[in-house]
DNA sequence: GCCGTTTTCGGCCCGACTGTTTTCAGTCG
């Protein structure tokens, strides 16, 4: 059983307690059990006593023994005697929650979406003290939204929406400002919606001026405070909230929707014990006055913390963490990872060359594809060693950055690479990477990996699970093999900033707190260079610290990094 | 069910919106 199967487990228990109607303080306690769990560093077969960990205590600790001993839980097995399975897939229905499904179960004994849903059509349900004609029209519509609309959207999805709408916002008459707050602030793989704060001098005018939108497709939510729409472009749909404050509100209102609530939790906690009270508007002195701070900053200071960034605020892991070391974008001194014209790229080496002293880099390396990527009109040793000549020149013709010349080369599928040493040895930054053959077995995927981080010229492994979020899961690595190696190479893995990648991914690397990487954004046009924000998000998120990475060295010391060759 | 430098009992984070009510419960974030 794996550290998710507890977990698991934990929140099962939670969802069936809720459903028979324990008391919510009861439920809460499970669930933040799991979130104990989770959180912990602690692998699982190491936590010899559960109840060293904050929230858990004897209660759920004879759980986990018990399930830990058998693999089962007796309390679950007595918790689905009691409660139909039925119930459990009705949660997930919008605007239905535990209170009304018992509810239901008690009048109407109704146990599946399917009885609700005729029950419904039936009238039967308005029928209910407590429920109306338009309760049962939600709840219909509930069940059509379940079974139709996709449960989450991917970052990269909402890279694209959030683009659209702000270019809208920015348009709007009654809207001042606006950021993005929520679980895409947090830069979340998935987010189940998009959150925006809203900053105007009349409330009013701006919902009515966002609600009229063409973008917009159902309008769920109207009031002062905040505007609820489905909103569909493309092929792409999702929920957006939009918050309304005032200049003065805007700081408290973004963080408190920042979230994450397991964070809120804990901010609101610390008022708590200063006899102050925090919420979306501000934080409330003992005195009663409110306090509003015009930084994230400034807030934190207040509880004497420093700046949790909204990355690390999925849990509250953060609150522990020295700030000096945490990772900032500011920090990233060049980009290591870009295409031209001369494979599959949209623009000219001089052209990204220019785009990259733009973004105030030290320092770059050009990496087209290999030979054998033929769909990417991949280099010919002949092109290549060209190209090589010429980038070489130019370095001389641009002082403000350092280029360097590389290659993105294919890792065949029978674990050769596509070059050959003495071409290699020509190069300033090789980087290698598996774009073809997926399916092959682990083992042989890993030998492929090793070939290429043994390599004397090898210096890097780009996007090494080959993922597409919410695409396809990538090949079959064993990463804590190729990490072993990859360090006794001095090879580095690479954060890809694409958020269609975002790979090595947070959840991996927070587990390898020694991983040596570089974060770049393979871009294939010059607008791409901004992806850099998303790969340092994923790093943030995976708690790196600056020193792990590789691009936040100095101009000088990447150059002798690079002249150093991979044996120390 | 968990927790404790004011507590081993009595708390446990806070507010908006909606629908069904006629003052509030349920749900969501």
């Amino acid at each position: 059983m794996t550290k998710k199967d507890y977990i698991k487990l934990l929140e099962t228990i939670g969802l069936y307690m809720e459903l028979k109607g324990e008391n919510t303080f009861k439920v809460s306690a499970y669930r933040k059990a799991a979130a104990a769990l989770e959180q912990s560093q602690v692998p699982i077969d190491e936590l010899a006593d559960f109840t060293v960990l904050p929230g858990i205590g004897k209660g759920v600790s004879e759980v986990l023994n018990e399930y830990r001993a058998t693999g089962e839980s007796s309390l679950l097995e007595e918790l689905k005697e009691a409660v139909p399975a039925g119930h459990i897939q009705m949660l997930k229905i919008r605007n239905l929650g535990a209170k009304k499904i018992v509810k239901l179960y008690k009048e109407l004994n109704i146990t599946t979406i399917d009885e609700l849903k005729a029950a419904c059509e039936s009238h039967a349900v308005s029928g209910l003290t407590g429920f109306g004609k338009k309760t049962e029209e939600t709840i219909l519509q509930g069940i059509q939204d379940l079974e139709t609309k996709k449960e989450h959207i991917t970052i990269h999805e909402a890279v694209k929406l959030t683009g659209f709408i702000n270019q809208t916002l920015e348009e709007a008459a009654h809207v001042k400002r606006f950021a993005v707050a929520g679980s895409h602030r947090r830069m979340k793989e998935l987010s189940k919606d998009l959150d925006y704060i809203v900053v105007t001098d009349d409330a009013l005018a701006a919902a009515k001026e966002i609600e009229a939108f063409t973008f917009i497709q159902h309008i769920e939510v109207s009031g002062q405070e905040k505007v609820s729409v489905t909103v569909k472009m493309d092929d792409l749909e999702s929920g957006v909230d939009f918050r309304f404050t005032d200049d003065k509100g805007f700081v408290q209102m973004l963080n408190h929707f920042t979230g994450s609530k397991e964070h809120n939790v804990k901010m609101r906690q610390l008022a708590k014990a200063r006899d102050e009270k925090v919420n979306e508007y501000g934080i409330t002195l003992a005195d009663g006055t409110l306090k509003q701070y015009d930084s994230e900053e400034a807030i934190y200071k207040h509880y004497q913390l420093n700046y949790i960034p909204p990355e690390m605020r999925d849990d509250v892991t953060a609150f522990e963490v020295e700030q000096s070391e945490i990772l900032k974008l500011s920090d990233i001194r060049g980009d290591l990872h870009m295409h031209t014209t001369a494979s599959d790229g949209a623009f000219e080496l001089e052209e990204m060359i220019e785009a990259c002293i733009q973004k105030g880099y030290d320092y770059m390396a050009i990496t087209d594809h290999s030979r054998s990527l033929k769909v990417a009109n991949g280099l010919s040793v002949e092109r290549l060693l060209a190209q090589n000549q010429k980038i070489k020149e130019l370095n001389q013709a641009y002082s403000e950055i350092d280029i360097y010349s590389g290659i993105e080369m294919d890792i065949l599928p029978d674990g050769t690479l596509d070059y050959a040493d003495d071409v290699l040895k020509e190069l300033d930054y090789v980087i290698a990477a598996i774009h073809q053959s997926f399916n092959q077995s682990e083992e042989e995927t890993m030998q492929r990996l090793i070939n290429a981080c043994q390599n004397p010229y090898v210096r890097q492994i780009a996007h090494p699970t080959g993922r597409l979020i919410g695409r396809r899961s990538g090949y079959a690595v064993n990463m804590a093999e190729l990490i072993e190696v990859a360090g006794q190479t001095n090879t580095v893995l690479e954060i890809n900033a694409n958020p269609m990648r975002l790979d090595l991914s947070a959840e991996v690397i927070r587990q390898y707190p020694d991983i040596k990487l570089a974060i770049n954004t393979d871009a294939h046009h010059t607008s791409h260079l901004e992806f850099m924000k998303y790969g340092v998000g994923t790093a943030i998120k995976g708690h790196v610290k600056r020193e792990q990475v590789l691009n936040t060295l100095t101009r000088e010391a990447f150059h002798d990094w690079l002249q150093k060759g991979k044996t120390t």
